[in-house]
DNA sequence: GGTAACATTGACGTAAACGTAAATAACAAA
DNA sequence: TTTGTTATTTACGTTTACGTCAATGTTACC
């Protein structure tokens, strides 16, 4: 095993833009998008793009930022740590600022999202008490004052 | 006590627009955008708008659920809910789908958000370490290709 | 050697969620 | 009474994140 010593096959493939796009749902028109705002890199086979495999990765966090609401220039941002060689300290500062900001609004999301659930489970638990209550034909029933109180309740603790 | 004997003195405040607006950091604008896509209907002082404590309670989860990246128009199915009178079980039957949906997927969200504060604070840390390294005035440095490592390693298994 | 499948770069279009300016009205203080 | 603050509707503008052609080019197959 002379050179290729510790690189696994998966490090060493190559993905088309089609290919990737599938992979995360999404399109190669996003793909290119993205590229445009220089967030990918992809080297080039004459006009064709070649994914890398950490193309791939970064597709990877692309895609799991914006799910989590961020906008690509926040990404951005956060994948240009990953290119930053050994550059001003400035730099890294600031994007250490930016970083501990991010972790702050992340767990503060995680505390809505807690509550979301909270108030959609509570929903749901009504929801199946009054659709189980009296059989699959029924209307206008006495459940009305009671439904009533719940959202009440819902709406005035929010 | 005759009347009013349960009403607590916060649930017959109201409030402006910019009153509202100031509280959740928000314009305005968007108020009145909210209640042209039916999702408030504050009651009126002659032409002014007079929010109440329930109107201000659906702006809180407006904003919660906005906040966690939900569209409007997702908001309002779920705001509609509390309106719902004695209505036809079909409609229940098709919001507590969506309901059972929306908590998968915001538990996926929550599984992202740990996923992504591991990230940030493994980026953190290293940035810690390396700011923290030379004392504050050195560029040049011979960490070059243990940061590299780092940030291979965060891409690779990302 | 055509045609089907996949790639490219423009370039214009679009949906969501407001921003912003204009013209107007009500009301309070100086 | 003028100035200032807050409100209204109407309407066009803006940003983000792509969608959607159109025109063109390469590669693979039958």
């Amino acid at each position: 095993m002379p050179d290729t010593a510790s690189i696994s096959i998966s490090e060493t493939r190559t993905y088309s833009i089609s290919e990737l796009a599938r992979e995360f749902g999404i399109t190669p028109r996003a793909l290119r998008f993205y590229e445009d705002k220089d967030m990918l890199h992809p080297a080039r086979d004459g006009m064709t793009r070649v994914y890398s495999h950490r193309d791939r990765a970064r597709v990877t966090i692309i895609v799991r930022m914006k799910r989590l609401g961020l906008p690509l220039a926040d990404i951005r941002e956060i994948l240009d740590l990953y290119g930053l060689g050994d550059n001003e300290r400035a730099q890294k500062r600031k994007t250490l600022e930016k970083f501990r900001n991010q972790v702050k609004e992340f767990e503060n999301q995680r505390e809505d999202i807690e509550i979301a659930l909270g108030e959609l489970r509570k929903g749901i638990e009504w929801l199946e008490n009054d659709l189980s209550k009296i059989g699959p034909a029924n209307e206008q029933a006495e459940s009305v004052a009671a439904y009533d109180a719940v959202a009440r309740k819902q709406l005035d603790d929010a």
